[in-house]
DNA sequence: TATGAATGAGGATTCATTCAT
DNA sequence: GATGAATGAATCCTCATTCAT
């Protein structure tokens, strides 16, 4: 961020980014505690101890703020993933060459991770999930956040190419078609777990964790099979 | 219900069942057609030709209404499973046997056939799976609809434990994790699927039916698995 | 209902009735003194005691509310016109007869009574008059007000084919023609003189009756001509 | 404006000053086109590329803006009809004597032509004429654009005691009552044309030209009477 | 001079629910 | 039982104007 020298950002400009991080937070604030719906404009520029009109400075409609939102979880959520995909140097060893399926296992291992400390952000991207969207309305660059999240997705698809390769996959998947299967049905599962474990629970007495892990291992065998 | 004296109805009680249904038939029309958000309870009323606080009769609130609806949702799509299930007498042959696995795929078929051909019914147990919930909060009578569903997931139960014990399905399972997990997953998918196909399509050209199939071939492989 | 009489109007109706008046009446002491622009909706519910969901009961808008003053302008309007018109009975004499000249006269007489004395109301016409109209838009019932307007127009219509008849009106003229112009005219004048007469007055020294006198001399000199 | 030294102004206030018209010409181009309400200070400074706080440099108000546009609309009407009373010269005949009443019909054309011409200039002069003026409020160097009207109505003026002198308009008239009164008629007919001629075509079937043509007429058998 | 970020008042409309008749 | 009149909270967004830089 702070370049060095090719760039030299005003301090303008680095306060109004700051200010817009600053709504976002509030506005996280204000929309987590009371969902979206619920969540007023007012109530997140009294957060952000700012005039209401100058939320609409930095963002053009609330769901364009709720929008900001989605892409720092969807972020999140890649960085997570890369951090974790990142070659481990272990001392004295070098790097771990890690196959395919190991990456696909960590990805799989981050976003449980992910759903249970970040809650709020996996929150958002489910009630996203849930949206029905329009891919033509929005301006290209309010699309920015989409693109995070299919960024995301791209970690998967390359993981099960690489894993393909390097025969820890097996060889006959679609790479892309099993990446979307797969965040498709994680979603549910995590959604289930998320919203109807009350209900799971008292007709049949199952925990969460029985159902992630059972998910977990449908993936993983399905994965490796043969 | 008016269990007791399975007889002797009063005319009163059948026109009262009458309105009551056709009070749901006026809300699945508006609601269908407008969206639970945008539908009000006074084009529910103008449609079921009653006046507005008569609604409120029958169910004390929209919400209530909607669980109306989800209730039929949830039977209608059970009944379409027992359907499925129901051992086809082939003419001359008797009965046929059909394995544990036979009556899942069948199940699962069935619900993608469900998802096709009844969206708004679909729709419905979808937003109702997104929506938090909370068991302690309705007075009992209100979970019929709620019990409707678990009906449904306990046929998947029961295939499972049928298939275990015909030996079509893996031995190792806990029946009810594996059918909440495979309802998990595949809600998830077909929430993707109807939900953010245009952008999975925009971003990797794919197509819902892929996704579906791939679904399909993971949870079938795993049930059979060895 | 209780039919008896083929009209009975029920008591509900008639509170109906009451309300509906008691929100114009309101509407015009809130809309008079603010102006329509400044005049809230809440301010005319609290004016007349009612919630303002209740204002929206009678009247889906806040424009379907002005137009409502606006309908009892033209009627007040016409209703003048009317009774200045009706042949007035002199005692011991019977009915006069007038000719149509009279009745001209008499209506722009009227008119500019009706302007004095019904400030207000003239204003609702008036800015009527400036206001872009779209005939197609509005339901057909919305127009009862306009339908109201093109009444009193047709009176002035009438005034001049009786003159014609009765020749003390030019024969030669087109009475809608005329009688739009002569409308025209008129409203411009009055318009002139309550919104710019301070001008005027300030750089040529005449006076609000100067201009209304000379205006009348125009039209009769010219109706009679000849 | 700038008198007592005609020449030598700085090329200082010769950027001012096209800066100046420049902003009008940006505001005409957004007002004539959303409309005064819907044109917003913002627009206007986007269309002027200039910074939004610049505009109030150089009128201290929205309406300061409206009213320089109204000043154009004034001076451009009054020069339309300078340009119209100037004596044309025909060749070899040296001036073209005219009469007053020649004069007035003149004006006439050529304001009913500038309200076919420049609608948006008789539009701003049509709004201006709705408005409630008060002449107390503005500092006096906002009255120009007021002057710039008078003078216009001035020329009418003129033309009706030229036309007293010379015989051919009626002597007993008050030349400014007159021309007020001809103002206000004539603003009236054309916005009953401009706004309401739906109306009228719709109800009555005639066309903005008869109303026009009468108008004419009035005015003019008027003005000649005798 | 020029800028443009910040402000915050302001308003029409909808709708689930109640309750007197 | 039926009704439907009454309620009033609740909310997004616009925009003229100011003022620190």
């Amino acid at each position: 961020m702070t370049m060095g020298t090719p760039k030299e950002i005003s301090p303008k400009e680095i306060r109004k980014q700051k200010r817009y991080e600053a709504i976002i937070d509030a506005a996280e604030k204000v929309i987590f505690s009371k969902g979206l719906e619920d969540a007023s404009m007012d109530m997140v520029a009294k957060e952000a101890q700012l005039g209401k009109g100058t939320l609409y400075l930095y963002f053009k409609s609330k769901n364009e703020l709720y929008r900001a939102i989605l892409y720092r979880a969807f972020l999140s959520l890649r960085r997570k993933f890369l951090a974790a995909l990142k070659p481990e140097e272990v001392e004295g060893q070098g790097e771990q060459k890690k196959t395919g399926l190991d990456g696909l296992k960590t990805i799989l291992m981050v976003y449980l991770q992910f759903y249970h400390e970040n809650k709020d952000y996996f929150n958002a991207i489910l009630y996203f999930q849930n949206d029905l969207f329009n891919l033509e309305d929005p301006a290209a660059n309010e699309k920015v956040y989409l693109e995070e999240g299919i960024a995301a997705i791209e970690l998967v698809i390359e993981q099960i190419e690489q894993g393909k390769k390097d025969g820890s996959v097996r060889g006959d998947l679609d790479a892309a078609t099993a990446a979307y299967t797969f965040w498709g049905q994680t979603m549910g599962v995590l959604q289930l777990v998320q919203k109807k474990m009350i209900i799971v629970e008292h007709y049949h007495q199952l925990k969460a964790e029985q159902l992630i892990a059972q998910h977990f291992e449908i993936i993983v065998s399905f994965l490796a099979k043969r």
